[in-house]
DNA sequence: TGGCTGTCAAGAGCAGTGCTCTCGATTGTG
DNA sequence: CACAATCGAGAGCACTGCTCTTGACAGCCA
């Protein structure tokens, strides 16, 4: 990756970012099917044809927006992690899940643009799979390490057609190069992971509302039994 | 509710049923952002002032037909469950479920308008929750009438900080007129309508493309995982 | 240094949008 | 019958994404 050279690749890598960071702004405040080229363009002090030099088209800008979401809350989820001691499992584990909420809370439109309503006319490009892998691959990461431990307690087997279905997961697990990960667990990991997708998007796409008024506490506890379900133990050793 | 008499009220009954059609089968197939008054205006063979006297603004036509999806989820949940032997409190949980999925692959752009992304400068009206209710309300309603039958094995107690939370659920419940779900398995309940919509949106938005061949297979599987967290045992009474 | 080429922002313009307002025509009611 | 309410049509406003052309500038080769 060369440095950038020319005065002209410098200007441009620069009003790129400017773009992306006007549209993140008018993202989380007036929502995805509001943002406007024309209004970033003006906000940017430029005309809104210049916009195009930069991104061939409105849903190209959101794609990028996309991108950088999922970027953003993989690397909130790894970082969580990492500040986890390597062998404190369950406390990983629950870190991640809350990195996860919190950042939703924090960046409710970006966490609907990612993981609501899929956008109509819009095929996710390639670019976005490994960007999209990485919060998943967190919480694969910490249960293989607990595998590897020796402190995972995998759930009893699956069914029949339902362990063919798990089997399919673990060719794409493997090639998330997180082998490791005993069948089993990754039959439990997908449910922890369609649970925590399904409790934070219930409470930011406003289903919970007047329910509750500590769904932290909730959430809480709802981590704990995810644990429990894929088989984390609290035993843990030096990292 | 009074027969409707003058041709004026018949005429705009029939009209504003017509828009709410063709509006919806815009929405199916060219998604809710896409939705535009003078299309459906244009499709009816009128102008689209004329559609202002029928719906306030085109949030109103959403909000129309928001109702109407929830009422349609809510129904095909209802009468799934009806199609079951009462005592069958295995098969009834199913057979929801499977609903709830069957609708969702049938009408995927109506379940976003509804479970994905909320609408920017969109509140609810008091109008769409009671139709909203209608899908944890059937599910719900098996557990009770398992429980009633003294058929449930409610999972053990929770910790003090999620049992407030799930004791405040129980106000909200009985105002559902569905009192006799132990709070335990009211709990579990919530897991599981949860876990329930994270499986639906995970496949409807795309999040599990290219992971299995056979998704019905895994989501058999887990709906029957779920019957067992709640306590559901496939004993059965007379109904 | 001079000139060519590719890149750039600007501006006009097109087709479409939600929404408002006015204006006759039609309908229901006192 | 006459008045009032309601209706669809049409023009118009401000906005959108996007395309095309134009003229200015930077980078590169001779």
């Amino acid at each position: 990756m060369p440095k950038l050279r020319t005065a002209r690749e410098r200007a441009r890598s620069e009003l790129t970012r400017e773009i992306k960071d006007e549209a993140r702004r008018q993202l989380a405040t007036h929502g995805a099917e509001a943002l406007s080229l024309r209004a970033v363009a003006r906000e940017l002090g430029v005309v809104s044809s210049a916009l195009y030099r930069y991104f061939p088209s409105r849903d190209d800008l959101l794609t990028a927006l996309i991108i950088d979401a999922y970027d953003a809350i993989g690397q909130q989820v790894e970082d969580a992690d990492a500040r986890r001691r390597r062998g404190d499992f369950l406390g990983r584990w629950r870190a991640c899940c809350h990195a996860v909420r919190d950042w939703g809370l924090a960046h409710p439109r970006e966490y609907a643009l990612i993981y609501g309503s899929p956008i109509v006319g819009y095929q996710a490009p390639r670019d976005t799979v490994d960007s999209a892998a990485r919060v998943p691959r967190a919480l694969l990461a910490v249960v293989r390490d607990c595998a590897e431990a020796g402190a995972l307690e995998p759930p009893s087997g699956l069914p029949r057609a339902a362990a063919r279905q798990v089997d399919q997961l673990v060719t794409t697990v493997e090639d998330l190069r997180l082998r490791g990960v005993p069948p089993a667990a990754l039959g439990a990991v997908l449910t922890a992971w369609t649970q925590l997708y399904g409790m934070v998007s219930f409470e930011l796409f406003g289903h919970l509302e007047g329910l509750f008024d500590d769904k932290r506490a909730l959430f809480e506890h709802s981590t704990g039994q995810l644990a429990q379900l894929i088989g984390l133990r609290p035993r843990s050793r030096r990292g």
